[in-house]
Parts: structure tokens; sequence; C-alpha cells
DNA sequence: GACCAGGCACATC
DNA sequence: GATGTGCATGGT
């Protein structure tokens, strides 16, 4: 809580996820699977200037053409695959509505998700929490590493350790949820690389 | 031109 | 379980 008022200082709110709506979320959430957010929107403008940004839609459309419109977002086929194959799942076990997915228990949808085609941890997470508003902390990359520079965890821990770091430390709040993790990855694109810019981090003074 | 990006699956030991 | 590798683009 400490380092999420120190960042919501510095940084402000951040309005996440940046998405119209929550099938766009979904999209978004798998093409930005180790991807930056830039070219993650230039798959998704393409997406939706051919008319695409449907899971309906991309369930007629042949997989080498959705891949072909992808591609900026990297690894196309991999995830024309998963787009498809999430498709079919958001079609049959809930005729591809929002509404009738967020009436399903969060165990269960995290499930579900995790048995999908590449839905790993945080994809499933992300789809819990920004699209169907469930209050599920996601870890990611900049959340590790921060987490761990600053002596809470090394990044050898897994993602259910880094995420019950959060989760049992704060309360079950999904626009807390919503905002802390948009803020570490604020820090972590500006600030926490690989090569770090600690001198203007404003975290800098905290130690576990 | 190197380095990095909002992971995941699969092979191998 | 732990560790390594393929996937295969575009910005800084």
């Amino acid at each position: 809580m400490h380092i999420y008022k120190q960042l919501f200082r510095a940084f402000g709110p951040q309005h996440w996820w940046p998405a119209k709506t929550p099938e766009e979320v979904m999209f978004g959430a798998i093409l930005a699977q180790n991807t930056s957010w830039k070219n993650v929107e230039q798959a998704i403008l393409a997406l939706k200037e051919a008319g695409l940004l449907s899971f309906r839609r991309i369930m007629s459309v042949a997989t080498e053409e959705l891949a072909r419109l992808i591609r900026p977002a990297r690894f196309m086929n991999l995830k024309a695959k998963a787009l498809q194959n999430f498709a079919t799942y958001f079609y049959q076990r809930y005729r591809c509505s929002i509404t009738r997915m967020r009436l399903q228990q969060t165990e269960l949808l995290r499930h579900e998700l995790l048995g999908l085609y590449r839905i790993g941890p945080e994809t499933a997470d992300s789809i819990l929490l920004y699209a169907l508003e469930k209050p599920v902390f996601v870890i990611d990359v900049y959340t590790k590493r921060i987490m761990s520079r600053h002596g809470y965890l090394s990044m050898a821990h897994s993602y259910e350790e880094f995420q019950s770091l959060f989760m049992q430390n704060l309360p079950a709040d999904v626009h807390l949820y919503n905002e802390y993790h948009a803020l570490l990855v604020r820090l972590g694109n500006q600030l926490c690389k690989p090569r770090p810019l600690c001198e203007a981090c404003p975290l800098k003074d905290i130690q576990r």
C-alpha cells in the first residue's frame, strides 16, 4: 500500500486498460504477450480497419489472413491461432457475451482460461481483471522486477507467489488492483528496465 | 546495431 | 521441478 501511494502520487491515475470495450481488452491481452504496446496498437488498428476486432467474426477468417493483420504484434502465427481458439471457446460457452461470462465464478473462469491454448496466468488474470472486473491481481515482468529490486521476493519466485504477496496484503478491490498494476507497468515502461534508471524512480528510497 | 517488449508451450534433463 | 529454446516485429 505504501508503494501504491508513492506511485499514485508520482504518476496519478492511469485509466487502464487502454481499450474501448471488454472484447478489445481480450484481444489486447493476447496480442500483448511479450510485446510492446505500440506494436499491439498497430495490430488492433489493422483488425479494426478490417472489421475483424470481433471474436464472432475472426472465427470464420483464414488463420493466415488473421496472422497477416496482426503481424506487428510478433509471433503472429501463434497469436492468430490463440485468438481463434479463444473465439471458439467464448462463443461455444458464452455466446460471445461478456455479461454471461461475468456471471460465472472467478475461480472457475480462471481454470477455464488457463486450459485454453496460449492463455497463461498473466493473460488469464488480465482478462479477469480488466475485461470481467474480477478482483485478481495481475503479475507481469515489470511487477516482478520492481518488487525484487526492492527486496520483497526474487525473480525466481513463481507467478502465484508474487500474486499472493499482493492479494494477501491488499483488500480485494477491482479498482485498486486495476490502478496498482497500471502504475507498476507505467514505472516499468519508463524507468525500471533491465538496465534501471533508478535516480529518477519515485520508489528509490523504499526498501522492504 | 544492440537491446527490449504488458508470455507461453514444449523439449529435455 | 528446473532450465533452455522457439516464436520471428518494430521502436528506441
